[in-house]
Order: structure tokens, then C-alpha cells, then sequence
DNA sequence: CGAATACTTGAGTGGGGTCAACGCAAGTGG
DNA sequence: CCACTTGCGTTGACCCCACTCAAGTATTCG
């Protein structure tokens, strides 16, 4: 939950009040086995989720049965707040390693919300940080190369684990198979191998037994046209027009 | 504005004070000439926007020049609902044809949704499909050849197209460039012109002068994978348990 | 220690890219 | 009214990036 918390906290501190709600908001532990599906595509959503532990994969299954992951849920992402205006999901949600999440209905969102205004805006920011990280996702999978694109995914992958603490100086846990990295970049297994091979050859990067390490930042984000600005990692929140802020919105009967 | 409302009144009628609303609310009216950007990346996003004619396309410009187009708004489309969480584009809004928009700052749309809860959970709604589309796009660029990817854009902008009343039976106006439909779906314009020429002499569509006409629906969708459910076009809004809905959000000091 | 599961490697192929013309229609200006 | 331009669509030749198939080698885990 701290890890969450410090996302939260990127433009300013969350009081003891506002922590206190948010651990009784997202009350509901659950944890999924590697392989295991949290939501499944065509059910209804369980509630807006916060990653605990472990890493998940948003992804869709084609009718070919190839399997495009959308999106990688890191620790401390809080995710599916917006899932109470769609009844059914369109995409499933897996767990890539052993993973611990903690949900809460969307009864308690709203009561939250409701209740800490400042909480609402902060969580609707993430979602919108979320909808900006699918577009890159898009780019990445649109027009990159394959060298280039897996070299995205790391810097993104990177930059994301050091943002809530996760990482040493270059170095970070990626406890993901060759298979999940073709399914999320759009690449053949054999491909990624090869293409990781490369990277290492160049001397970019090492990834063994799940932990990744960038030897040369500087040359990676180059090789990947990595612009991080997508992850609005450290903007103030408000527009600054120097007006007081915008709630957002508040009710809805039936 | 009666294409947008239309929308938003796909799971119930709003009533006259709400429309009067809307209206008052989305009361910057903006022209954009075919090419010209409406919202820069790098810059301070423009406010809550309504489009009310033409097509646009949200790009990114990838450090080698290329271009990817991430989504594609049709007229009726209420966009960048969520941009006043933060405080830069991380991507450009362009005309792909001469285009006419609403803008709503967004200090107006909170005013909005402060005074009409219902419509706040609308809008909020449809920032939800927004994403629902790019998690679709990216499976589309990242998995599908290139056959199947034009078939799937087309499918998705007709039903899109036909959900606000812009469609004949499997006809309507898709006034794009061979090159933006490369752009959309990570292809070259080379070989977007040869696979038309297949979709064509399939006999699945015609498109010519900005006219897209579908001869067989079935066999498109087929050939695209296409599976309607992201488009959420006919889902109730509240999640069903029977309850009393759900607020979202109310206001936000600081 | 055996059995999955993951990773590597090689050989062959094809989808889609690039480059370079060319056709054609719609301006545009003299 | 015609020469010129500009933008878009079309075609051909060539090539390479990344896929597939297939087999073999490490790891990991029960």
C-alpha cells in the first residue's frame, strides 16, 4: 500500500486522515498465481484495484488466438477506477508472477471520493496517466522497430519501478518470460530472443533471471526514443490558471 | 451538438435543461483547416472538446519523423474530458479534414458536473470508451496483419459512425488519405493501397472520393476479428447491483 | 532427479517496407 | 483556356525484417 501511496504523493502529501480511508476503501486481498486471470474479458468488473505485489498483464485474445498484452500493471498502479460505467470488461487481466492486489467495490470508491475530494482527483490521475501510457503502447507497437520497441518497454518498465522505489540505480526486477515480451510488443518469441541478444551485445542492457539491468542509459532511451514525458511522472496537478480547482463530479442518481 | 447529445443518450434521454447545459458549457467554437493541429503536443492541453464536424486524428510524432495516429474522433466525440489532471499534451490533436469543435474549459465542465451530477458520469463515461479504443488499436497494430487491421479500422469507424446517425446501411463518408490509414494502423502507404485493392476484389468494400461502402458486413468483420463489445455503444450505465449509483468525484481544493 | 518450462540456435520463407516512377484529378494563375 | 503545380493513388522491382518450423540446451521446480 506505501507504494501506491507514494505514487499518490508525486505532487504533494497525502495526510494520515486520507491514508486511513484509502487502506479502508481497498479492503479486499486477493492474490492471484502466476497464469491465473484477476478479471476476465467478458465478466463484469470486480472493482477498482490497487497492485500490491507481483506484476499483471492487461491483455486481449484474438480470435486466432494470438494474445496482445495492452498494458503491465506495476506495483502500486491502481487501476479499473473507472470500470462502474462499463458493465462488462472488454480485455482480461492476468497475473504475469505471483501477485497480491486489493480491490475495492465501486460503492466504496464513490463513498471515498465523495467524502476526500483531493483522493478523487488523485485517483482520476491515474487513470488518465493510465489512457497516456496505452497511447505510447500504440506508438510503440505501430511504428518502432523491433530493437527499438523492446528497448521502449524497458525504458518505460524502468523509469515506472524507480518511480515508486522499486529500482537500484539501473537496475530493476523484470521477472517476465521472452513469451510475455513478444505478447506485449507484438513480436515472435524467437525474435525477442534475438533481439535481446542484440542488446546485450551492444552492451545496453543485461536481463537474466529476472533482473534487469541498463548499462547505458543514455545510448537505450536513444536506441528507443524513449520521451518519458507520457508518464507525467512529476507535474504539478492543477492547470495553474491560478484558479481554484476543479472537482470533477459528484452524484449520479440512477 | 445533437450528434454528441445523441451519445450521450444512448442508455437514456437527457432532458432540456441538461442539453441547455451541455450547450452553455461547451461554448468556445473553434475551426481547424485540414492539417492544422488543435491541441500541440508539448503544449497546455486546450480544455474539454466537442466535435461537431470533420474527422481528427490524435498522432504522435516518433523522433525519426514517423507518424502514428492513436485514435481517430468522429463527429459527436467529447474528448480530453480528463485533461485538466494534467499539465502537458504528451501527444497532438490534428484536422484531418476541415473540422469544427466545441471547447470546454475546464473550470466550465466542472462547474458542469457539479451542477448535473448525471451528465458528469456521461462524460466520465465516454473518456472510458476513449480508452476502451486505444486498448482495441493497439491489438489491432500489434497482432493482426495487415489485411485484417485496415478490415478492423473500417469496421470500427463505421459502427462508430453509424452510433451517431452518420451512416447509410453499410455506407458512409470516410474522407481519408491512403497515408492516414498507414498511419493509423503502423503501415506504409504502398502497401495500404495494395490491400485495399484486395478488400476490393473480395468484394468485401468500395471506397472511393471519401465514400466507404461495405458489400458484406459478415465476411469484413470476419476477416477483421471484429468484436463490437469495446465499443460499449449499448450497455446500461450503472453496474447493476441494484443499488443506488455510484458518484464519482466532487471537488478538489488546493 | 525427472519433467516442465524457458531459452537458444539454425534454416528457410514471406509479409510488408523502400525506392522510384507514373497516372490522374483538382486547383491556380497568367 | 491552357501550362504548371500539387497532392493523391497506383504499379513494379527489389530487399530485408521478422515469422515459422524445428531441434537442441539451460533452468527451474516438484
Amino acid at each position: 500500500m506505501e507504494l501506491a501511496f507514494r505514487k499518490l504523493e508525486r505532487s504533494g502529501p497525502l495526510d494520515a486522515e486520507e491514508k486511513r480511508a484509502l487502506r479502508a476503501t481497498f479492503f479486499r486481498i486477493r492474490e492471484g498465481e502466476i497464469g491465473e486471470d484477476l478479471a476476465r474479458q467478458g465478466a463484469r468488473p470486480p472493482g477498482c484495484t490497487m497492485l500490491l505485489k507481483g506484476m499483471l498483464a492487461r491483455y486481449e485474445t484474438l480470435p486466432d488466438g494470438a494474445r496482445q498484452i495492452l498494458a503491465i500493471v506495476l506495483p502500486g498502479d491502481i487501476y479499473d477506477l473507472h470500470g462502474f460505467t462499463i458493465s462488462v470488461m472488454d480485455h482480461s487481466v492476468g497475473a504475469l508472477t505471483p501477485a497480491t492486489v486489493a480491490v475495492a467495490p465501486y460503492e466504496a470508491v464513490s463513498a471515498l471520493a465523495r467524502a476526500y475530494p483531493r483522493l478523487s482527483t488523485l485517483l482520476l490521475r491515474e487513470s488518465v496517466v493510465e489512457a497516456a501510457q496505452l497511447r505510447a503502447w500504440i506508438a510503440n507497437c505501430g511504428r518502432r522497430s523491433a530493437y527499438a520497441r523492446i528497448a521502449h518497454l524497458f525504458c518505460e518498465l524502468y523509469v515506472r519501478m524507480a518511480a515508486v522505489g522499486l529500482a537500484a540505480p539501473y537496475a530493476c526486477d523484470l521477472p517476465l518470460t521472452q513469451a510475455t515480451l513478444g505478447d506485449a510488443t507484438g513480436l515472435s518469441v524467437v525474435h525477442v530472443n534475438r533481439v535481446l541478444q542484440q542488446l546485450r551485445g551492444d552492451g545496453y542492457i543485461s536481463l537474466k533471471s529476472g533482473r534487469l539491468v541498463i548499462h547505458d542509459w543514455e545510448a537505450l532511451a536513444a536506441a528507443a526514443g524513449f520521451d518519458p514525458t507520457y508518464l507525467h511522472d512529476a507535474e504539478p496537478i492543477e492547470s495553474g490558471l491560478g484558479s481554484s480547482l476543479v472537482p470533477y463530479a459528484q452524484a449520479v442518481a440512477q
